[in-house]
DNA sequence: CGTAAATGTTAGGGTCGGCTAAATTGATCC
DNA sequence: GGATCAATTTAGCCGACCCTAACATTTACG
Protein backbone atom coordinates (compact mmCIF):
# COMPACT_ATOMS: atom_id res chain seq x y z
CA UNK A 1 0.00 0.00 0.00
CA UNK A 2 1.53 3.57 -0.85
CA UNK A 3 0.64 6.73 1.11
CA UNK A 4 -1.05 8.51 -1.40
CA UNK A 5 -3.61 5.44 -2.34
CA UNK A 6 -4.46 5.50 1.65
CA UNK A 7 -4.81 9.16 1.35
CA UNK A 8 -7.33 9.26 -1.41
CA UNK A 9 -9.51 6.19 0.00
CA UNK A 10 -9.68 7.86 3.43
CA UNK A 11 -10.51 11.30 2.11
CA UNK A 12 -7.23 13.14 3.86
CA UNK A 13 -3.93 14.76 3.11
CA UNK A 14 -0.94 12.04 2.25
CA UNK A 15 0.72 14.20 5.15
CA UNK A 16 -2.08 13.11 7.29
CA UNK A 17 -1.22 9.82 6.81
CA UNK A 18 2.23 9.67 6.31
CA UNK A 19 1.84 10.49 10.78
CA UNK A 20 -0.73 7.91 10.94
CA UNK A 21 1.36 5.33 9.52
CA UNK A 22 4.53 6.13 11.76
CA UNK A 23 2.20 5.54 14.33
CA UNK A 24 0.66 2.64 13.49
CA UNK A 25 4.40 1.44 13.11
CA UNK A 26 5.73 2.29 16.59
CA UNK A 27 2.19 0.06 17.58
CA UNK A 28 2.96 -2.50 15.68
CA UNK A 29 -0.12 -3.11 13.06
CA UNK A 30 2.03 -1.83 10.61
CA UNK A 31 5.73 -2.49 8.35
CA UNK A 32 6.52 1.02 7.08
CA UNK A 33 9.79 2.63 6.01
CA UNK A 34 9.69 6.14 4.85
CA UNK A 35 8.97 6.26 0.85
CA UNK A 36 8.48 2.31 0.67
CA UNK A 37 5.14 2.07 1.45
CA UNK A 38 3.49 0.11 4.41
CA UNK A 39 2.00 -3.58 4.76
CA UNK A 40 -0.11 -4.58 7.72
CA UNK A 41 1.87 -7.03 10.13
CA UNK A 42 -0.31 -10.18 11.46
CA UNK A 43 -1.56 -8.34 14.61
CA UNK A 44 -2.38 -5.18 12.29
CA UNK A 45 -4.07 -8.30 10.00
CA UNK A 46 -6.18 -9.19 12.81
CA UNK A 47 -6.98 -6.37 14.15
CA UNK A 48 -8.44 -4.97 10.49
CA UNK A 49 -9.72 -8.65 9.79
CA UNK A 50 -12.55 -7.39 13.06
CA UNK A 51 -13.04 -4.28 11.96
CA UNK A 52 -14.14 -6.13 8.43
CA UNK A 53 -16.02 -8.52 10.76
CA UNK A 54 -18.24 -5.54 12.20
CA UNK A 55 -18.62 -3.80 9.28
CA UNK A 56 -20.00 -7.16 7.61
CA UNK A 57 -22.01 -7.84 10.25
CA UNK A 58 -23.52 -4.76 10.76
CA UNK A 59 -24.53 -4.78 7.00
CA UNK A 60 -26.21 -7.73 7.08
CA UNK A 61 -28.33 -6.73 10.32
CA UNK A 62 -29.30 -3.73 8.65
CA UNK A 63 -30.61 -5.38 5.20
CA UNK A 64 -31.84 -8.16 6.97
CA UNK A 65 -32.95 -6.78 10.27
CA UNK A 66 -33.68 -3.08 9.84
CA UNK A 67 -35.21 -3.55 5.89
CA UNK A 68 -32.21 -1.15 4.46
CA UNK A 69 -31.49 -1.14 0.61
CA UNK A 70 -27.73 -2.95 -0.10
CA UNK A 71 -26.76 0.04 -1.95
CA UNK A 72 -27.57 2.19 1.71
CA UNK A 73 -25.47 0.07 4.21
CA UNK A 74 -22.38 0.48 3.36
CA UNK A 75 -22.18 3.73 4.23
CA UNK A 76 -24.32 3.45 7.12
CA UNK A 77 -22.18 0.72 8.62
CA UNK A 78 -18.95 2.29 8.09
CA UNK A 79 -20.58 5.48 10.43
CA UNK A 80 -21.47 2.56 13.12
CA UNK A 81 -18.54 -0.03 13.03
CA UNK A 82 -16.57 2.22 15.40
CA UNK A 83 -18.60 2.99 17.82
CA UNK A 84 -20.10 -0.52 19.16
CA UNK A 85 -19.36 -2.34 21.98
CA UNK A 86 -18.26 -5.38 20.76
CA UNK A 87 -20.97 -7.67 22.91
CA UNK A 88 -23.19 -5.55 20.73
CA UNK A 89 -21.94 -7.03 17.26
CA UNK A 90 -21.42 -10.42 18.79
CA UNK A 91 -24.98 -10.84 19.65
CA UNK A 92 -26.13 -9.14 16.65
CA UNK A 93 -23.96 -11.73 14.69
CA UNK A 94 -26.16 -14.68 16.73
CA UNK A 95 -29.10 -12.60 16.14
CA UNK A 96 -28.91 -13.08 12.69
CA UNK A 97 -27.29 -16.86 12.75
CA UNK A 98 -23.84 -16.38 11.91
CA UNK A 99 -24.05 -15.46 8.74
CA UNK A 100 -21.51 -16.39 6.36
CA UNK A 101 -21.30 -13.21 3.61
CA UNK A 102 -22.46 -9.72 4.07
CA UNK A 103 -25.31 -8.55 1.78
CA UNK A 104 -22.85 -7.82 -1.57
CA UNK A 105 -21.59 -11.31 -1.01
CA UNK A 106 -18.13 -10.67 0.81
CA UNK A 107 -17.20 -13.35 3.68
CA UNK A 108 -17.76 -12.34 7.11
CA UNK A 109 -14.34 -13.31 8.90
CA UNK A 110 -15.26 -14.65 11.99
CA UNK A 111 -13.68 -13.88 15.72
CA UNK A 112 -10.36 -15.43 14.92
CA UNK A 113 -9.95 -13.55 11.88
CA UNK A 114 -10.60 -16.75 9.83
CA UNK A 115 -12.10 -15.89 6.63
CA UNK A 116 -12.94 -17.68 3.48
CA UNK A 117 -11.65 -16.97 -0.13
CA UNK A 118 -13.11 -14.43 -2.14
CA UNK A 119 -13.36 -15.61 -5.99
CA UNK A 120 -11.10 -13.40 -8.43
CA UNK A 121 -12.72 -14.28 -11.59
CA UNK A 122 -15.23 -11.57 -12.78
CA UNK A 123 -17.98 -11.09 -15.61
CA UNK A 124 -15.59 -9.40 -17.10
CA UNK A 125 -12.94 -12.50 -16.80
CA UNK A 126 -15.66 -14.69 -18.99
CA UNK A 127 -15.98 -15.79 -22.53
CA UNK A 128 -18.66 -16.03 -24.91
CA UNK A 129 -20.91 -18.85 -23.76
CA UNK A 130 -19.89 -19.17 -20.16
CA UNK A 131 -22.08 -20.17 -17.52
CA UNK A 132 -21.25 -18.89 -13.99
CA UNK A 133 -22.94 -17.58 -10.47
CA UNK A 134 -22.79 -14.43 -9.00
CA UNK A 135 -20.78 -14.03 -5.85
CA UNK A 136 -19.93 -10.61 -5.05
CA UNK A 137 -20.15 -7.14 -5.79
CA UNK A 138 -18.20 -3.98 -5.47
CA UNK A 139 -20.13 -2.00 -2.80
CA UNK A 140 -19.19 1.67 -2.92
CA UNK A 141 -21.49 3.38 -5.62
CA UNK A 142 -25.30 2.88 -4.70
CA UNK A 143 -26.59 4.26 -8.13
CA UNK A 144 -24.62 1.05 -9.47
CA UNK A 145 -25.83 -1.36 -6.81
CA UNK A 146 -29.23 -0.03 -7.66
CA UNK A 147 -28.66 -0.74 -11.23
CA UNK A 148 -27.31 -4.20 -10.52
CA UNK A 149 -30.27 -5.32 -7.82
CA UNK A 150 -32.55 -4.20 -11.20
CA UNK A 151 -31.10 -6.30 -13.45
CA UNK A 152 -30.56 -9.22 -10.80
CA UNK A 153 -27.32 -9.30 -10.69
CA UNK A 154 -26.97 -10.19 -7.06
CA UNK A 155 -25.62 -13.23 -4.98
CA UNK A 156 -26.72 -16.35 -5.69
CA UNK A 157 -27.86 -14.89 -9.45
CA UNK A 158 -27.24 -17.28 -12.05
CA UNK A 159 -26.43 -16.42 -15.81
CA UNK A 160 -24.70 -16.85 -19.23
CA UNK A 161 -22.60 -14.54 -21.40
CA UNK A 162 -24.32 -14.41 -24.57
CA UNK A 163 -21.71 -11.83 -26.18
CA UNK A 164 -18.14 -10.08 -25.62
CA UNK A 165 -17.69 -7.64 -28.19
CA UNK A 166 -14.02 -8.11 -29.16
CA UNK A 167 -13.41 -4.12 -30.27
CA UNK A 168 -14.09 -2.47 -26.75
CA UNK A 169 -15.24 -5.59 -24.43
CA UNK A 170 -18.82 -4.87 -24.03
CA UNK A 171 -20.56 -8.42 -22.69
CA UNK A 172 -23.57 -8.93 -22.45
CA UNK A 173 -25.14 -11.46 -19.99
CA UNK A 174 -28.41 -13.59 -19.62
CA UNK A 175 -29.78 -13.61 -16.02
CA UNK A 176 -31.93 -16.69 -15.23
CA UNK A 177 -35.22 -14.74 -14.47
CA UNK A 178 -34.30 -11.64 -15.03
CA UNK A 179 -33.17 -10.95 -19.08
CA UNK A 180 -30.07 -10.30 -20.59
CA UNK A 181 -27.91 -7.27 -19.62
CA UNK A 182 -24.80 -4.94 -21.38
CA UNK A 183 -21.88 -4.05 -19.43
CA UNK A 184 -19.16 -2.00 -20.16
CA UNK A 185 -15.40 -3.90 -18.90
CA UNK A 186 -15.48 -1.47 -16.10
CA UNK A 187 -18.71 -2.74 -14.72
CA UNK A 188 -17.87 -6.56 -16.01
CA UNK A 189 -15.12 -5.89 -13.37
CA UNK A 190 -17.22 -5.12 -10.30
CA UNK A 191 -18.91 -8.65 -10.58
CA UNK A 192 -17.43 -11.13 -9.15
CA UNK A 193 -18.77 -15.13 -10.16
CA UNK A 194 -17.65 -18.47 -10.09
CA UNK A 195 -17.73 -21.00 -12.82
CA UNK A 196 -19.60 -23.71 -10.78
CA UNK A 197 -23.36 -23.53 -10.58
CA UNK A 198 -24.71 -22.55 -7.29
CA UNK A 199 -25.70 -25.52 -4.87
CA UNK B 1 -27.36 22.52 37.37
CA UNK B 2 -24.00 23.86 38.51
CA UNK B 3 -20.76 23.60 37.46
CA UNK B 4 -19.64 20.49 39.67
CA UNK B 5 -22.69 18.61 39.17
CA UNK B 6 -21.75 18.23 35.71
CA UNK B 7 -18.35 17.62 36.74
CA UNK B 8 -18.98 14.43 38.74
CA UNK B 9 -21.50 13.21 36.42
CA UNK B 10 -19.41 13.48 33.57
CA UNK B 11 -16.42 12.34 35.66
CA UNK B 12 -14.67 15.17 34.12
CA UNK B 13 -13.26 18.05 35.89
CA UNK B 14 -15.35 21.20 36.60
CA UNK B 15 -12.25 23.27 34.13
CA UNK B 16 -13.54 21.22 31.83
CA UNK B 17 -17.09 22.00 32.28
CA UNK B 18 -16.69 25.51 32.91
CA UNK B 19 -15.11 25.76 29.05
CA UNK B 20 -17.87 23.32 27.72
CA UNK B 21 -20.84 26.00 28.69
CA UNK B 22 -19.12 28.83 27.82
CA UNK B 23 -19.45 26.78 24.26
CA UNK B 24 -22.87 25.67 24.46
CA UNK B 25 -23.44 29.12 25.62
CA UNK B 26 -22.23 30.64 22.26
CA UNK B 27 -24.11 28.02 20.57
CA UNK B 28 -27.51 29.19 22.26
CA UNK B 29 -27.91 25.54 23.93
CA UNK B 30 -27.36 26.95 27.41
CA UNK B 31 -27.73 29.85 29.20
CA UNK B 32 -24.97 30.25 31.83
CA UNK B 33 -23.59 32.84 33.48
CA UNK B 34 -20.12 32.93 35.19
CA UNK B 35 -20.41 31.59 39.00
CA UNK B 36 -24.29 31.29 38.51
CA UNK B 37 -24.95 27.81 37.01
CA UNK B 38 -26.50 27.00 33.44
CA UNK B 39 -29.65 25.36 31.92
CA UNK B 40 -30.72 24.72 28.62
CA UNK B 41 -32.41 26.67 26.64
CA UNK B 42 -35.38 25.39 24.34
CA UNK B 43 -33.40 24.64 21.60
CA UNK B 44 -30.86 22.48 24.10
CA UNK B 45 -33.76 21.32 25.64
CA UNK B 46 -34.51 20.01 22.18
CA UNK B 47 -31.07 18.36 21.45
CA UNK B 48 -30.93 16.89 24.46
CA UNK B 49 -34.18 15.22 24.12
CA UNK B 50 -33.15 13.79 20.93
CA UNK B 51 -30.38 12.47 22.80
CA UNK B 52 -32.46 10.49 25.26
CA UNK B 53 -34.64 9.63 22.86
CA UNK B 54 -31.81 7.69 21.08
CA UNK B 55 -30.69 6.20 24.06
CA UNK B 56 -33.84 4.89 25.47
CA UNK B 57 -34.73 3.21 22.13
CA UNK B 58 -31.42 1.47 22.26
CA UNK B 59 -31.74 0.10 25.22
CA UNK B 60 -35.08 -0.79 24.62
CA UNK B 61 -33.71 -2.79 21.43
CA UNK B 62 -30.63 -4.05 23.46
CA UNK B 63 -33.34 -5.77 25.56
CA UNK B 64 -36.06 -6.80 23.84
CA UNK B 65 -34.19 -7.80 20.59
CA UNK B 66 -30.56 -8.79 21.85
CA UNK B 67 -31.53 -10.05 24.70
CA UNK B 68 -29.52 -8.18 27.28
CA UNK B 69 -29.88 -8.05 30.89
CA UNK B 70 -31.49 -4.23 31.80
CA UNK B 71 -28.80 -3.97 34.67
CA UNK B 72 -26.54 -3.88 31.46
CA UNK B 73 -27.91 -1.66 28.74
CA UNK B 74 -27.60 2.02 30.49
CA UNK B 75 -23.92 1.51 29.80
CA UNK B 76 -24.36 -0.36 26.12
CA UNK B 77 -26.70 2.38 25.60
CA UNK B 78 -24.23 5.26 25.86
CA UNK B 79 -21.46 3.97 24.78
CA UNK B 80 -23.52 3.92 21.00
CA UNK B 81 -26.55 6.73 21.24
CA UNK B 82 -23.90 9.46 19.75
CA UNK B 83 -22.58 7.04 16.49
CA UNK B 84 -25.90 5.73 15.13
CA UNK B 85 -27.55 7.27 11.81
CA UNK B 86 -30.99 9.11 12.80
CA UNK B 87 -32.06 6.38 10.46
CA UNK B 88 -30.69 3.72 11.88
CA UNK B 89 -32.11 4.66 15.41
CA UNK B 90 -35.99 5.82 13.64
CA UNK B 91 -35.52 2.03 12.26
CA UNK B 92 -34.91 0.38 15.26
CA UNK B 93 -37.63 2.41 16.98
CA UNK B 94 -40.45 1.39 14.42
CA UNK B 95 -38.91 -2.31 14.49
CA UNK B 96 -40.00 -2.34 18.06
CA UNK B 97 -43.47 -0.82 17.32
CA UNK B 98 -42.37 2.61 19.22
CA UNK B 99 -42.41 1.44 22.26
CA UNK B 100 -43.54 3.99 25.10
CA UNK B 101 -40.76 3.76 27.40
CA UNK B 102 -37.08 2.49 28.12
CA UNK B 103 -36.84 -1.21 30.10
CA UNK B 104 -36.41 0.77 32.94
CA UNK B 105 -39.98 2.63 32.42
CA UNK B 106 -38.52 5.95 31.54
CA UNK B 107 -40.92 7.28 28.59
CA UNK B 108 -39.03 7.75 25.20
CA UNK B 109 -39.91 11.36 24.03
CA UNK B 110 -41.21 11.42 20.58
CA UNK B 111 -39.27 13.14 17.23
CA UNK B 112 -40.45 16.17 17.98
CA UNK B 113 -38.96 16.11 21.98
CA UNK B 114 -42.54 15.62 23.62
CA UNK B 115 -42.20 13.01 26.57
CA UNK B 116 -45.33 11.77 28.87
CA UNK B 117 -44.59 13.02 32.88
CA UNK B 118 -42.32 11.28 34.80
CA UNK B 119 -44.25 10.16 38.53
CA UNK B 120 -42.38 12.13 41.27
CA UNK B 121 -43.45 9.57 43.81
CA UNK B 122 -41.72 7.18 45.18
CA UNK B 123 -41.71 4.16 47.38
CA UNK B 124 -40.14 6.36 50.31
CA UNK B 125 -43.41 8.76 49.67
CA UNK B 126 -45.59 5.89 50.86
CA UNK B 127 -47.60 5.23 53.87
CA UNK B 128 -48.03 1.55 55.85
CA UNK B 129 -50.74 0.29 54.01
CA UNK B 130 -50.47 2.48 50.69
CA UNK B 131 -51.06 0.43 47.45
CA UNK B 132 -49.15 1.66 44.31
CA UNK B 133 -48.07 0.19 40.43
CA UNK B 134 -43.80 0.85 40.18
CA UNK B 135 -43.35 3.02 36.74
CA UNK B 136 -40.02 3.47 36.35
CA UNK B 137 -36.34 2.43 38.41
CA UNK B 138 -33.25 4.87 38.33
CA UNK B 139 -30.79 2.93 36.20
CA UNK B 140 -27.39 4.14 36.89
CA UNK B 141 -26.67 1.44 39.68
CA UNK B 142 -26.37 -2.11 37.88
CA UNK B 143 -25.80 -4.31 41.25
CA UNK B 144 -29.08 -1.81 42.41
CA UNK B 145 -31.21 -3.27 39.29
CA UNK B 146 -30.57 -7.32 39.57
CA UNK B 147 -31.20 -6.87 42.97
CA UNK B 148 -34.41 -5.31 41.67
CA UNK B 149 -35.36 -7.66 39.17
CA UNK B 150 -34.59 -10.46 41.62
CA UNK B 151 -37.24 -8.99 44.28
CA UNK B 152 -40.11 -7.70 41.08
CA UNK B 153 -39.53 -4.25 41.60
CA UNK B 154 -40.10 -4.06 37.82
CA UNK B 155 -42.02 -1.40 36.75
CA UNK B 156 -45.39 -2.68 35.97
CA UNK B 157 -45.40 -5.17 39.55
CA UNK B 158 -48.25 -4.30 41.96
CA UNK B 159 -47.32 -3.97 45.49
CA UNK B 160 -48.43 -2.70 49.05
CA UNK B 161 -46.79 -1.67 52.16
CA UNK B 162 -46.31 -3.30 55.07
CA UNK B 163 -44.50 -1.81 57.78
CA UNK B 164 -42.54 1.41 57.56
CA UNK B 165 -39.99 2.26 60.27
CA UNK B 166 -40.12 5.28 61.87
CA UNK B 167 -37.11 5.05 63.22
CA UNK B 168 -34.94 4.33 60.44
CA UNK B 169 -37.47 5.12 57.35
CA UNK B 170 -37.21 1.27 56.26
CA UNK B 171 -40.01 0.12 54.33
CA UNK B 172 -41.55 -3.31 53.71
CA UNK B 173 -43.22 -3.68 50.68
CA UNK B 174 -45.15 -6.73 49.37
CA UNK B 175 -44.61 -7.06 45.64
CA UNK B 176 -47.44 -9.52 44.46
CA UNK B 177 -46.16 -12.73 43.24
CA UNK B 178 -43.00 -12.05 44.35
CA UNK B 179 -42.63 -12.18 48.48
CA UNK B 180 -41.63 -9.29 50.95
CA UNK B 181 -38.76 -6.89 50.19
CA UNK B 182 -36.94 -4.59 53.07
CA UNK B 183 -35.46 -1.36 51.40
CA UNK B 184 -33.39 1.22 53.30
CA UNK B 185 -34.76 5.25 52.39
CA UNK B 186 -31.84 5.42 49.69
CA UNK B 187 -32.88 2.18 47.90
CA UNK B 188 -36.36 2.95 48.49
CA UNK B 189 -36.33 6.90 46.86
CA UNK B 190 -35.00 4.58 43.40
CA UNK B 191 -38.52 2.77 42.48
CA UNK B 192 -40.88 5.96 41.68
CA UNK B 193 -44.31 4.45 42.13
CA UNK B 194 -48.00 5.58 41.15
CA UNK B 195 -51.27 5.28 43.45
CA UNK B 196 -53.36 3.85 40.87
CA UNK B 197 -52.82 -0.03 39.80
CA UNK B 198 -51.97 -0.08 37.13
CA UNK B 199 -54.40 -1.12 33.71
C1' DC C 1 -20.15 41.10 59.47
C1' DG C 2 -15.70 38.99 58.17
C1' DT C 3 -13.18 35.39 57.20
C1' DA C 4 -12.44 30.43 55.86
C1' DA C 5 -14.01 26.87 53.05
C1' DA C 6 -16.18 25.44 49.08
C1' DT C 7 -17.05 26.26 44.54
C1' DG C 8 -16.00 27.96 39.99
C1' DT C 9 -13.01 30.20 36.39
C1' DT C 10 -8.76 31.26 34.01
C1' DA C 11 -4.14 30.29 32.44
C1' DG C 12 -1.26 27.31 30.47
C1' DG C 13 -0.40 22.79 28.56
C1' DG C 14 -1.00 18.06 26.46
C1' DT C 15 -2.77 14.65 23.05
C1' DC C 16 -5.05 13.38 18.94
C1' DG C 17 -5.98 13.87 14.21
C1' DG C 18 -6.30 16.64 10.84
C1' DC C 19 -4.34 20.66 7.68
C1' DT C 20 -0.87 23.60 4.45
C1' DA C 21 3.54 24.65 2.80
C1' DA C 22 8.22 23.61 2.34
C1' DA C 23 11.74 20.29 1.91
C1' DT C 24 13.18 15.78 0.56
C1' DT C 25 13.49 11.52 -1.95
C1' DG C 26 13.12 8.29 -5.80
C1' DA C 27 11.74 7.54 -10.50
C1' DT C 28 11.98 8.89 -15.22
C1' DC C 29 13.73 10.50 -19.19
C1' DC C 30 16.93 12.69 -22.01
C1' DG D 1 24.63 10.47 -15.18
C1' DG D 2 22.13 14.32 -14.22
C1' DA D 3 17.83 17.21 -14.41
C1' DT D 4 13.21 17.14 -13.58
C1' DC D 5 9.00 15.83 -11.60
C1' DA D 6 5.84 13.26 -8.86
C1' DA D 7 5.31 11.24 -4.52
C1' DT D 8 6.27 11.55 0.18
C1' DT D 9 7.85 13.35 4.47
C1' DT D 10 8.77 17.07 7.73
C1' DA D 11 7.73 21.34 9.99
C1' DG D 12 4.62 24.09 11.94
C1' DC D 13 -0.09 25.01 12.90
C1' DC D 14 -5.11 24.40 14.40
C1' DG D 15 -9.37 22.91 16.93
C1' DA D 16 -11.54 19.78 20.13
C1' DC D 17 -11.34 18.27 24.71
C1' DC D 18 -9.23 17.12 28.44
C1' DC D 19 -5.91 18.17 32.46
C1' DT D 20 -3.46 20.76 36.70
C1' DA D 21 -2.44 24.79 39.20
C1' DA D 22 -3.35 29.31 40.33
C1' DC D 23 -6.70 32.69 40.97
C1' DA D 24 -11.52 34.52 41.80
C1' DT D 25 -16.02 34.39 43.72
C1' DT D 26 -19.63 32.80 46.57
C1' DT D 27 -21.28 30.64 50.75
C1' DA D 28 -21.46 29.50 55.20
C1' DC D 29 -20.48 30.19 59.88
C1' DG D 30 -18.32 31.94 64.14
MN1 LIG E 1 -19.23 -2.44 3.15
MN1 LIG F 1 -20.71 -5.47 2.07
MN1 LIG G 1 -30.20 4.73 30.43
MN1 LIG H 1 -33.41 3.34 30.79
Amino acid sequence: MRTGDIAQRLGVTPASVSGMLKHLSREGLVNYREYGGALLTADGERAALGVVRRHRVLERFLTDVLQFGWEQVDALAHQMEHALPEVVVDAIERLLGDPATCPHGHPIPDKEGRVAAEPRLTIGGLAAGDRACVREVDEFDPALLDFLQQRGLVPGAVLRVSQVNPIDGTVVVEVVDAGATALAPATAKAVRVSREVAE
